[in-house]
DNA sequence: TATTTGTTTAACATGCTTGTTAATCACGCG
DNA sequence: CGCGTGATTAACAAGCATGTTAAACAAATA
């Protein structure tokens, strides 16, 4: 189950081969089918629970009770930490969905309840702030979908965008901190604006 | 060859069957071997090709002699336009790239000389602004980053954010410029900043 | 007309991948 | 002890995808 986890995540639904899974889980690749009957079958399984934790990866970014401009820039940096920690988780949802829409039903079931509920929290905490006076010119869609946006675009491209300003595979992870200063700047500039 | 193109782009590589590619071309799949001798070789081509186009996409968003913000408003819209024409290509290309490190010779070959060009110009449009006194916080990398994290992303992730905000099919391209003035709203926030 | 060169076709070879099957094994229970 | 259930294995079946080949074909050239 890890092993088809890797190699469905390393090659995708398509590339990946049972016999290699068994290989890896250190099984017969009859074993294999013995327990999971087809290669759909395991996929299925693996790709809902990526879908999983992909949906849980959403709600990080409301964090506890702290105020709102730092709840925001806690939310994005844990977002952000949580997407580098599972780089290939993304990329390999967005192949796959576009790929098979059959998939997107999966993707309806999980995504959509804590979508609805995350995006229903944060137009709270949006709403609260607006009453207290500030000035808060997003939707909390818009604004989720920059910061989600922002954080999974700088995951996603990473090899490209290591290879295009020529950092080294050592300099990774500060590369991903200052991106991530980046981010908050850019997502507070609006949320701190002062509105005419 | 639009054959091979339209095929690997809907379903990439391993996915892709010559077979097919022969079938919609017209040809016999034996024909399409003594043309281009090996599925690799052929990829080659259409890989190259959609490198080529996804840098040149980068190159839309300078536009002509307008007035700044006026100009990175034009230059957002015009390649989210580009990638709404062609929403198959950065997934696409991360993908491969992803899939198979070797590409990323291709890629740092046709994208980084475009790449550093178009920021080099930014840059300069930065700096001259900056010059008669606007206060512009951002580098020209991080300001592109920003503009194409939003746009790409966007485009990417366009099937499941229908879904999630139950957006029919036929809404799709009002939805994209609402999505679009948002982008432009985000990214000029930063840059009309008051600066302390 | 005969020859050469490059194109096209059908048929085939090979290897790989998924999935099955029948025989064997291990083990708990009557 | 013997029996039966589920686990395990090796061997196999079928299909399919890539790539080759040898023969037929077409057209230009000598």
């Amino acid at each position: 189950m890890l092993a088809a986890e890797v190699e469905f995540m390393e090659k995708g639904f398509v590339a990946a081969k049972t016999t290699d899974i068994a290989r890896r889980a250190g099984v017969t690749h009859a074993m294999l089918h013995y327990y999971y009957r087809t290669k759909e079958n395991l996929f299925k399984q693996v790709f809902q629970k990526k879908i999983q934790l992909l949906a849980d990866s959403f709600v990080t970014i409301l964090s506890q009770e702290i105020p709102f401009l730092e709840k925001i820039q806690q939310g994005v940096s844990a977002h952000l930490d949580f997407l580098a920690a599972n780089p290939r988780l993304p990329l390999f949802v967005l192949w796959e969905i576009v790929g098979n829409p059959d998939r997107q039903e999966t993707c309806r079931e999980v995504l959509l309840p804590v979508f609805k509920k995350v995006i229903e929290e944060l137009q709270e905490i949006l709403d609260a702030e607006r009453r207290r006076g500030a000035s808060v010119p997003e939707s909390a869609q818009e604004l989720m979908l920059n910061i989600v946006s922002m954080n999974v675009f700088t995951i996603l491209s990473l090899p490209i965008a290591m290879l295009l300003t020529e950092t080294r595979e050592e300099d990774r992870d500060q590369f991903l901190q200052r991106r991530k200063q980046q981010i908050v700047r850019q997502v507070l500039s609006q949320l701190t604006e002062n509105h005419k």
